[in-house]
DNA sequence: GATGAATGAGGCTTCATTCAT
DNA sequence: CATGAATGAAGCCTCATTCAT
């Protein structure tokens, strides 16, 4: 509690203001994930952030105003990045869709940032301005990225003509279920599911649609 | 909870007694599914069911009880008749798979029974119980149920020797994916995905993994 | 507090649904004149009331709703009488203020209705919908019908040619002293002020103002 | 913010350190009459004072003291400035009080300082210290002052013989009327209210009362 | 002196649950 | 059986007050 502003007395180079907004959207986004919005109480956000219950409110005007800047902070970094990613890459098109798949494992799958769809799902009905947001922001730059990689397959002749927008979709499923296993049932059966194992079997499937019979190994 | 036993001594048919239970957890199940558990009040369940806020409490120990009877009742009658189709069905396993999936578009994913899996997700980890039960009554029959289908495609050598346990997994994603899509983002952009099609593409990936390159048509 | 309930075990002449909201606001005008509408606490006002706390909510939407229905329901039957008496008066016109003014002392100066224009006053600008509404149906149609009255004596030739409009608002100033004095100052000096005194001067000198010189006993 | 600071760099006399709790008390006078006490937030009146939250605890240990300071001081000098009028004054007594009534209006009716009654009415009953304050120190000696002006109109048989206690308590209501209808009621209907036409009546009114019919022109 | 970030007590409001009728 | 008025615990939010800088 106390302890970031010992930290602070000694010198030099400065904590700056402590970003407190960032401790509060972190400590929030663990929170509603595990209990949803409404069961989460702006009082345990605020002590696990290590601040007190008003603090909150100096940095979001409300809990919904929170619970927002949680859904948009989770998602603007690793998104625009791997928008980049995508659009600058030269190259063997399905390598880089492994390559993608197994990097989204381990940078959002395996972390609390996983929680995001299932928090986005859980209350879209509730926050209709987080349900746009979420499509426009996230849902349609996706799909619209694995679109044209597919796309750019299949013009390189590398991939067979399939329909990009439904093979974009079926890409995406797996990734989700195991986002959304993480963060619901496998709290129960925590092995049940083995992420890199499903991963590898669903890029089998995906190379026989995509690459064709000639190029299976 | 006892009531119902009462209720069904007499005759054989005999609906009677106006089915409160089944009317209030339909009702319920409509809410549960739109506004999650924490945002349901038990006052619009019984309002939605034409009956007071007291009746309710005739039937349903409390919230959490009728959440549960929820679930369970929307679970248990489609179940136990896919498991029985699968296992007393003999012949092409293919065409059985691809059967059920578009059977489970119309009689589940179509229908409001596709809330469910939203609701076990985003109340898992609030209710351990029902996360428990919903492992143990549903995701382990189905997979296992699943897992059966591919393998005796296996041994009848209709199928590759794939990986029962992914396969059964990778199978359902697409499914879940298009009931979550359903009751929660899909509000916002109720065409942006298309059932019938994206099964269709699902099939044809599915056919590539199982049937090998030799029997695409 | 209980008294209540045990008075309603008894018999025959049942008190009906307990006039609750009547109860409530009978509460809510002494809290509120006592302490301002921001002093009042709602739980302080159910307990006046003899009920709990979430029973205000059953008939009131929050605070402001019950804060008007305070301020309309002290003021409609009072009004509305007044305004008859004067319309249907025939007679000596002076004789008619004079008795309403000492009427007005008795019926509304004295008792808590006398509370409600300092509770206007204090609060109209933070409830311009109140203010709005109390000048529509007070303000106006007391110096409407008080004009009216110093009309009727001009015509009659019993008062002189005055200003009515003036008049009327001079007429009222020492009553809306009386009442705002008992309902703040006063606390402190209950005698300084004798309102039968101070209304029998107030009439003498509206004699003097109103009959002309020559009728002065 | 810094401007006033800068402003007063310059000359003779010197103004001294800014007069920083003037301008705190001016700025919660407004904000009080505006709002009333509960409604009036420090931070508020910090920000129109143009200093920081803190520093109005520099100058003023509570808001409670800071509501008390601004009464006192929104009554001190006009206060003592005007007993010593009436008291050294020597001449025409009506018209002494004709001239006094005005300049009332001029120098405290017609301005913020107008608030003031409208605050202590509303606070009284939940500041008894500044309800006893107002009692002592404005309402005893303008009452007495008023009173000793009547006498001495008596005394030098100028008036005729009427009750001074009464008459000084009549003489105030109107103006009172006239402060508080500015900054309550007076908000929604500006013109309803003429204040020099208002004066002019009572002024009729008192002259009929005080000098009797002999002297009426 | 001056600042403004941080605190936490306190009040409004909701809603699951009870119970007299 | 059924009702719905009543309850009160619990959570969101405000804002007077403090204090490190």
């Amino acid at each position: 509690m106390t302890s970031t502003a010992k930290a602070r007395q000694e010198p030099r180079w400065e904590r700056r203001k402590d970003d407190r907004p960032e401790q509060i959207t972190a400590a929030a986004l663990d929170l509603f994930v595990e209990r949803g919005y409404a069961g989460t109480r702006l009082e345990d956000v605020a002590e696990r952030a290590g601040v007190s219950k008003g603090t909150v409110y100096l940095y979001f005007a409300n809990k919904t105003e929170l619970f927002k800047a949680v859904v948009r902070e989770g998602i603007v970094s690793p998104l625009t990045e791997a928008r980049n990613v995508i659009d600058q890459y030269r190259g063997d098109m399905f390598e880089l869709l492994c390559k993608m798949m197994r990097e989204w494992w381990l940078r959002i799958g395996a972390t609390s940032l996983s929680g995001i769809p299932k928090l986005v799902i859980s209350e879209a009905r509730n926050f209709p301005e987080i349900a746009e947001f979420y499509m426009t922001e996230v849902i349609e730059p996706a799909n619209a990225a694995i679109g044209r990689l597919i796309e750019r397959g299949i013009e390189r002749g590398e991939f067979r003509a399939v329909d990009a927008v439904q093979m974009a979709t079926l890409i995406q499923a797996p990734l989700l279920m195991l986002a959304l296993w993480r963060n619901s049932l496998g709290c129960c059966r925590p092995q049940a599911l083995d992420p890199a194992k499903l991963i590898d079997h669903h890029i089998e499937m995906l190379r026989g649609m995509l690459l064709g019979s000639a190029q299976r190994r």
